[in-house]
DNA sequence: TTGTAGGCGTTATCAA
DNA sequence: TTGATAACGCCTACAA
């Protein structure tokens, strides 16, 4: 069948050129220019060189909407994050893009906005798309079962990030959370604080839910009663932890336990507003750090998760997974690391009201 | 012509169902399937109904692909910036994908770490790709002649983000660098300094100049010599600020402009290490804001970029050259806003050393 | 080694 | 209102 391409009535937008043009160009056949241009086969050098010129020629390349379509492979993976904007996926983006790209993959980004609606709209989306596979980072836990049941269809792989499995079967990667907040809240126990208020992230997710139970397990082992009237739940945004703030201060906690970046910048913005101030007036320890918090003041003494890790791994992952080299779902857990620096008060408590603990001079 | 699809030896993956599919098991031809997916034209009630049946019971989704491919459009569109963990680019990618969504656009984001040859990978790939338009943030100005060629050829729409025209015809937004870097240094003249050190960025890349060119001017207005001494050319990024401080700090100036804000965190590390505080030793002020640069100390006096703004017009522009709805190459240019807050040393100076100065009050 | 032609899943033209 | 079928641009048996 003779294309009829050519047969174009010439009102129709200059086209660029395709493997045909190449073809007649170079005076072969398209097989011939599809196997230079993928470097298969044994092409003769004379077929080879003709191709190249004419390629360069006609400034030809390869369209990959085609090629995807014939091959069924898109090298697309796609991407959903909450909201690009908040400085915790920017860098987990990075991570994972930087391993796609090395593999010849490119991420469409896509920002969920904790939505339900917005997420399976572009879950849906990437279906339609082809995409070769999905990075699905925290969101609502829940998923309705006509999506969950279309995703499972369609046999995109899927790795999560930074949200449990749960009943959906699936490769993840997430941070130690509950080690992390466990961590946190024993250190500031240690210093000697009795009263520990909590800012927790919306409790349906599940590594709000970790960093919650981190903090209980904390104040079990210190033998310290959990106060309900001291724990206040945010949805990780700003204007959440400035409403912590406002709740919580006038109630006069010795120190508090924040559980993520965003929430702890209202939080402080409210202390200032209400005079306080960190660490004379209450110790903070927040999740997440970010490197201009060890040089403003107070120095934040903060749980640091590994972002970029948590991108790179979990492209890696669903790398292997869509080659095939994986058998059952994998759960990566990344440790997270303590850093301490005065927002907590350390410097102050332990030389003033604990010096023996002061000795030992572990600062992790 | 008979499709032999369904001549698979049944080797084959299970496909999702298609276009075809849907036709037989409604018992009427692709043409009204597909009418009824976009909605155009008149189906009868009756065959429609048929076809949405079909559709639910097979679980169809059309295959964006095949549709682009077909359509000749892509409805996704490029975005390279430098380095999306670069606190500055989230919030401008945000404010394009906002835009872009609502258009039924999606993006592929593309980190070119400012290195001229990823970036021009890149620009290969989109094309290579088939999007709509592509959205080009910051990089090195000057790009090869070939790829410009390219560019030129697949008549894609761009819009450049940051960065001068220069030599190239597009669409460009871009803030007013000039004159915030101007009215940041006037302020800091005004408040009495007479050593105003500055640390800028690459002076290959547009923006940096103007930035320093607004410098250079306010000096003037204020009758300050511009000392060559007191001049540090970074690249934008943290360590370079971290040079710059170890480098202008030790001749002790009076006060600094530092050119972003990456470089900003990497000056004040180099402080903090010198046993020199801001503002008593010496005033800061930087250029792009962040919410917690007003709640630690020092609060930072910082020049705001309309960073969202910046990403969403850029779209809203390349969507606007993609409907044809616009003739000659367009340039925006954004307000910047002075912050003053208190590493300035404004309210000391103020009332210490320019009492008549404090009168006036005018923090804008 | 190279050419031919069918298939990938849509849209769109043109008859009927 | 519908159906048949040629594009869209690429890959890839299968043949030559």
């Amino acid at each position: 069948m003779a294309r009829k391409r050519d047969a174009a009535k010439g009102n129709t937008p200059p086209r660029m050129p395709n493997i045909y043009d190449v073809a007649r160009e170079a005076k072969v056949s398209v097989f011939t220019v599809s196997s230079v241009i993928n470097s298969n086969g044994q092409v003769s050098a004379v077929s080879r060189r003709r191709v190249q010129a004419a390629i360069e020629k006609l400034n030809y390349r390869p369209n990959l909407l085609a090629r995807s379509l014939a091959k069924r492979q898109t090298f697309t993976i796609g991407i959903v994050v909450p909201d690009i904007s908040n400085p915790f996926f920017p860098q987990v983006v990075r991570g994972a893009e930087d391993v796609l790209q090395k593999a010849g993959y490119s991420a469409l980004l896509c920002n969920s906005d904790d939505q339900e609606q917005k997420e399976e709209h572009y879950l849906d989306f990437l279906m339609s798309r082809r995409v070769d596979g999905i990075l699905l980072a925290k969101t609502p836990a829940r998923m309705s079962p006509a999506v969950r049941q279309r995703l499972l269809d369609s046999r995109i792989p899927i790795v999560l990030l930074m949200r449990s499995a749960g009943d959906f079967l699936a490769d993840a990667v997430m941070t130690d959370d509950g080690g992390g907040a466990f961590e946190a809240v024993s250190h500031m126990a240690s210093l000697g604080y009795k009263s520990i208020a909590f800012v927790s992230g919306p409790l349906e997710v599940s590594n709000a839910t970790e960093r919650r139970d981190g903090y209980l397990r904390a104040l079990k082992a210190y033998r310290l009663t959990a106060n309900p009237k001291l724990m206040y739940e945010g949805d990780y945004r700003m204007d959440s932890g400035y409403r912590a703030g406002l709740t919580l201060l006038p109630r006069r906690p010795e120190a508090v336990f924040i559980a993520n970046y965003m929430m702890m910048i209202g939080f402080m913005k409210s202390a200032e507003e209400m005079g306080l101030h960190c660490p004379e007036d209450f110790g903070v320890v927040s999740f997440d750090d970010y490197p201009w918090l060890g040089f403003f003041r107070p120095r934040m003494t903060t749980v640091e998760l590994p972002k970029y890790e948590l991108g790179s791994a979990g492209a890696q992952l669903l790398l292997d997974r869509i080659a095939g080299n994986r058998q059952k779902p994998t759960l990566l857990m990344l440790p997270t690391q303590l850093r301490v620096r005065e927002s907590c008060g350390f410097p102050q408590r332990t030389r003033r009201s604990r010096p023996h603990e002061a000795a030992d001079g572990t600062r992790r």
